[in-house]
DNA sequence: CATGAAAGTTAGTGTGTACTAACATATCAA
DNA sequence: TTGATATGTTAGTACACACTAACTTTCATG
């Protein structure tokens, strides 16, 4: 038997091939295909299980690979990916909403449950909910079939000055330099402005949550942005 | 990687092991050993996929085989099986009070989230719910350490004339019967009257949600219930 | 443009969980 | 007591998913 697929998925896929296809998605929103060791360093795995979870994915039509140059998301892995950040994202609401769960705590619990969670109950949460159309972060909720409307991923670097912008996610697998950026306030979900921006690769001046903080170009090329 | 285990799980099991442990458990309310044939029958697995599990799970220490003779939980074993009960318990009846879930319904649901679902999210579902200690069906809802207090488990046939009780199981893998079964009204948490008793191994007739049944004593002899 | 480092893939292996087919044990009935 | 039947186990296989080690391709840079 399958690891128990849950019953109303259009392609019964283990939860594993979920994960693979849900950080597909989110790596593919600045705009390249999703590196092999990009995938890896997200989901915690070796570069190698990519490698073979890719060409199963490839076999069921889900994803499109280049050997040796990434993957991207074939519309029917797409279609899946939104529908499960969908999920994720109602199921954080309702949990921090409906259960007094603080918005720290809710991903790993949401991780885990959007995978056994049917389509049913995630209506039946949306719903008493009243249907948001975007999660406490601001992010945008899928519809049920698996659309959005997400604002095009620029990096900090490519920023304008003054401009603002809600950061969505970090291009990079050094947990130093994640933990770095989480120090300086830099984590999905929080809103910057651009202070100032030095010349010849210079580093760019940020005021992030009423603080000034300055990064330079190199990591300010990995921290993805969309327009508030 | 081990397959998505939970944090808090004392031993981290697989949901899949989870789920023999819980029929297991099920399968020796009656107080015989869980026959392998049963426990296959119960999760439509194939008896030789028990044989091996039941091996894991030995060595594990989880539970007590005895070669060609059915197995046991150990205290360990019963415990865990116990918090799985108590996690279904409490997600049946958080989604039919919170969710408007009909009591039909939330049983394959709750299925799937018992394997995902944190301590954490059980203890405050339970908490949102007033901490109840029986479930709608009337059935207890062990503690969080894995403490119930269940009534002992007899058969139809065992019960004396005009006593009541409460069906809890049907000790049979016969699709055919089980349909039979729920054709009459003897499905689980349903509350049943004998009201008569034909001699010589005879007929039973019982009071089935105010309708008359009468049921062979063979069947009477596979249907579990418990006092009420 | 040659080359070495970085990134990706293949090969081979292990574990969990399932299957079927073949064999072993238990049990009931003659 | 001895079979026949029901029940249970082993052996061999498959698939999903992970790993490490070894090999290949890409790419940046001297």
């Amino acid at each position: 038997m399958a690891p128990t697929p849950r019953p109303d998925s259009p392609v019964a896929l283990t939860g594993q091939a979920e994960d693979y296809l849900k950080v597909m998605y989110h790596l593919e929103r600045s705009g390249a295909a999703a590196a092999t060791s990009d995938i890896a360093a997200e989901l915690g795995v070796a570069p190698a299980s990519v490698s073979g979870m890719l060409q199963r994915l490839a076999r069921l039509g889900l994803v499109r690979v280049e050997r040796y140059r990434g993957a991207r998301l074939a519309p029917p892995g797409r279609r899946i990916a939104l529908q499960l950040i969908r999920r994720h994202r109602i199921i954080e609401s309702f949990l921090a909403t409906t259960l007094g769960y603080s918005w720290d705590d809710v991903h790993a619990e949401a991780e885990r449950l959007e995978h056994a969670a049917s389509a049913e109950l995630v209506e039946r949460m949306a719903a008493s909910l009243g249907h948001p159309t975007t999660d406490p972060h601001g992010a945008p909720i899928p519809t049920p079939e698996g659309r959005v409307n997400e604002r095009l991923l620029r990096s900090i670097a490519e920023l304008r000055l003054n401009e603002r912008a809600r950061v969505v996610l970090m291009r990079d697998r050094d947990p130093a330099f994640l933990r770095y950026l989480a120090g300086v306030g830099l984590r999905p979900g929080v809103e910057i402005t651009v202070v100032a921006i030095a010349p010849f690769e210079g580093p760019v001046e940020l005021r992030v949550s009423r603080k000034r903080v300055s990064i330079g170009a190199s990591a300010a090329g990995r921290v993805f942005v969309e327009s508030v």
